[in-house]
DNA sequence: CGCCAGGTGGGAT
DNA sequence: ATCCCACATGGC
């Protein structure tokens, strides 16, 4: 349904009128510096990230799986707290120099700590080796590396044009609309929907997602929905309409 | 107490 | 291909 592709960018239109730019992705090791907030986040400004900024968001797109932000801040501060002690930097040489049951301890508070002390250890592993910029095939052949995690990595690091599909726009589409790809579809079939929906840009698709993140958060919940005062609700199906 | 949070891999059907 | 489950902490 072509349908579809309206919905989606008329979304998209309203969201960022109402909640401005994002500032994605965040940053912990630059949080409270010229140009972030107390979270890391910096909207408005034009980023360039070095090769610290690029693992630590990798790191952080492994250590958010299935897992409050929150709780993956705490995580990052602990690695950022271990690593200045120890006169190392955000690499994935450094992070393997770590024994698997001590990065384990240092992420506990994001949870799943020994499936994800693992995944990290792969992940640090192959972009130790990686000279170029990765292809999207090569993160997915990595223990622990599924579609999410990758498409974060390959968007928010490198700018490539890969929207990342999340529970978030499961759900927040899932009730605006009546199609159920969006809460039954496999991964590759909901990114094929806002692939086509909206050009392959990087800005903009990194935007998007950090848009309905936040929105997600602030209004489409998943127990108690706030739909008073909700800047979609004139185009949602949800509870009535 | 139960449910949710910016998923993934492995095994059975 | 598609379900089902383990993995695990912290917030509400």
């Amino acid at each position: 349904m072509e349908k579809i592709g309206t919905h989606i960018k008329e979304v998209y239109q309203i969201l960022f009128e109402h909640y401005g730019p994002q500032g994605w992705w965040p940053i912990q090791r630059r949080a409270g510096s010229e140009g972030f907030d107390e979270d890391g986040y910096h909207p408005g400004i034009e980023l360039r990230i070095d090769q610290e900024d690029a693992f630590e968001i990798a790191v952080g797109a492994v250590l958010t799986q299935n897992t409050s932000w929150k709780n993956v801040r705490m995580s990052l501060s602990k690695l950022h707290e271990y690593i200045d002690a120890h006169a190392l930097t955000w690499s994935p040489s450094d992070l393997l120099s770590l024994p698997r049951h001590s990065l384990a301890e240092l992420i506990r508070s994001s949870g799943y700590y020994n499936q994800k002390a693992k995944k990290l250890h792969f992940l640090a592993d192959f972009l130790r080796k990686c000279e170029k910029e990765p292809q999207r095939n090569a993160l997915l052949s990595i223990w622990g590396i599924g579609p999410e995690t990758a498409d974060s990595i390959l968007l928010y690091v490198y700018r490539q044009p890969y929207f990342v599909v999340d529970a978030y726009s499961r759900r927040i589409f899932g009730r605006t609309t009546s199609a159920a790809d969006f809460s039954k579809g496999t991964y590759d079939t909901v990114q094929k929907i806002f692939h086509q929906a909206i050009s392959p840009d990087p800005t903009i698709y990194a935007e998007y997602h950090a848009l309905l993140v936040q929105h997600a958060k602030v209004h489409c919940r998943a127990r108690k929905p706030l739909c008073t005062g909700c800047p979609l609700s004139k185009i949602c199906n949800f509870i009535e309409k």
